[in-house]
DNA sequence: CATGAATGAGAATTCATTCAT
DNA sequence: TATGAATGAATTCTCATTCAT
């Protein structure tokens, strides 16, 4: 039985459903179905422990932001890693959830956060090449970084928000970042 | 000698500054100028406060939403609000700062978070005309003022988070959102 | 009722019985009569407040050592310091047995330690005169004063230890020390 | 492989320098290069490791105290005694230490503390002596022996504090002690 | 209404000891 | 016999809330 990944996993569904700091340790220990001291035995501390789900979140992201097919178009490839990004949150909701909290949440350490730009390089290749080729606007490449990333935040918080029946279609959503992004 | 005012007023510098978690009402008496029991007399609880403080920000916000001007073009009365309401956040960093920290949280309660949607009615209004007279997207509008209301928040965080000499231009961000949503 | 009086009470008859390690904030709280909250408002924590009982003893055993009666032969100046030392712990058991626990613990700062030997300046005043007068071996005042200090110490411990009908009489003590210094 | 003897000296090290109290069980094990199921094969909890640490150290120090040569001056052989005693702990100043610490510690059993007093039996036998022809003050032999004993302790902590250029010399001591107890 | 000392439940963290391997 | 991960009771400290003044 992997232990420390049973604390993770009870870890994430804790401190994403009730909220960081309405989460005891004695809670994830619990859940986990281990002694407290087990996860001390893992993890030095909790702002540790929360440190190391954001960062294995932000490592699963970057899996997903596979290199798309260079012989695509410029706007499918852009798609792709737009869909890529929505679906990973989509299917796990419990990151998006944690993750909204800790976004501005003091308790990354600025090395956490550095390892979760790495999840966005490529994107940020792929739009340095657009604006080359005069595909997407002549704005500072971490603006639309921003802009995007943006977007894709309220998407998943409407998302998540609104009724079983009612999910708000992904093709708007990329329809209006495209024009707002394009040339 | 208004001392809910200065209650409020310390509460918000303290929480915005150090987080919700990280003040103890102790700390907001002090900054007030009050006894802790003060504070009791005017809010029942710490979370009776921190929804006090989330409704009357959004209040003030939906003050800044003054009716444009009917005469002026449709993208002018858009600009209008879309500036107004960064302005808004610009001027009051501390605002900006405590309401990015209770948008995921469970201590505002539904009752306030309803409140807080008031602020955009006179906007919705204009994003239906708009949708009326073929000029923005047809799209629902709860969808678009997420989409709206998701791009001002990325500007804001990239503007606070920005050095002071390089302040991202407001410009791009319009031009960008514009084109996001116009037909 | 005056509470920081009786939580240095509690404290003090806790610490130097059970031993430092051996006593818990709660157990002192419940001697006290009080809350814990109420220790940590009036102490910020566990060294702190073992340090003001250390200052605490420290001080009151200065109040002990008066200004000798100049007129008197030296040597009766000597016993009378002498004497009123180790008559200040056989009244204050408790202050022995914690100060012995203290005095090579890391928990006492060196500002109460500093604190602590202001009690004896006036006894180094009159050795220093003994040494002049001839009285006193020519031997460094620290290292006579140690000397002295060992001696007291050892008296106590032994008085303590012995059983209450064969209480060991001061003067052979007395007449050990003076023969081990005098000239 | 001698594992019992590892434990104890890295225990030893730690205890002393660190602290009983601030010294894990995991520590000294990590020390001694074992795990620490194996200190529990060797002593059954921590406090019995201290206690056989205490003891071991008496033991040695026994061994110091050999028999002196009978035809040597009485204050020869209480000087040979006394010379020991220091001696051996200032060149095992980790011993010194620990004993420090140990002295008026409930960890350390009335039955350890019992064979420690076996170190001291010769002594006793030689002050006794001395007192039969008369040499020495007619005090009880308890009496004489903590007085002598804190005189050592005293010249020790004084040793060890002293900086590396300015060691107290022993002869003061000896020559303060010889007159403290000689007839 | 105003005050702020008192309260104690609750949180993070430690560490002696056990026991399956 | 050796190991060290697992355990959870125990400890220190915090802070929302109360209430006597």
């Amino acid at each position: 039985m992997n232990r420390k990944k049973a604390i993770l996993e009870a870890a994430l569904s804790l401190l994403a459903e009730k909220g960081v700091h309405a989460t005891p340790m004695s809670a994830i220990a619990k859940e986990a179905g281990t002694g407290m001291g087990t996860i001390y035995n893992h993890f030095p501390n909790k702002n540790i422990l929360i440190n190391a789900l954001y960062v294995s979140i932000k490592n699963q992201e970057k899996a997903v932001f596979v290199a798309p097919d260079d012989s695509d178009p410029f706007r499918t490839q852009f798609e792709q890693y737009y869909v890529g990004a929505v679906q990973f949150f989509i299917d796990n909701p419990l990151y998006f959830k944690l993750i909204e909290q800790l976004q501005a949440s003091p308790i990354i350490t600025a090395e956490s956060r550095a390892s979760g730009l790495e999840a966005v390089a490529s994107v940020i290749e792929l739009i340095e090449s657009g604006k080359e080729r005069r595909i997407i606007k002549a704005i500072e490449t971490p603006e639309l970084m921003q802009f995007i990333g943006g977007t894709i935040v309220c998407y998943l918080r409407w998302y998540f928000q609104a009724a079983k029946e009612e999910k708000p279609s992904l093709a708007n959503q990329l329809k209006m970042t495209w024009d707002a992004i394009k040339q």
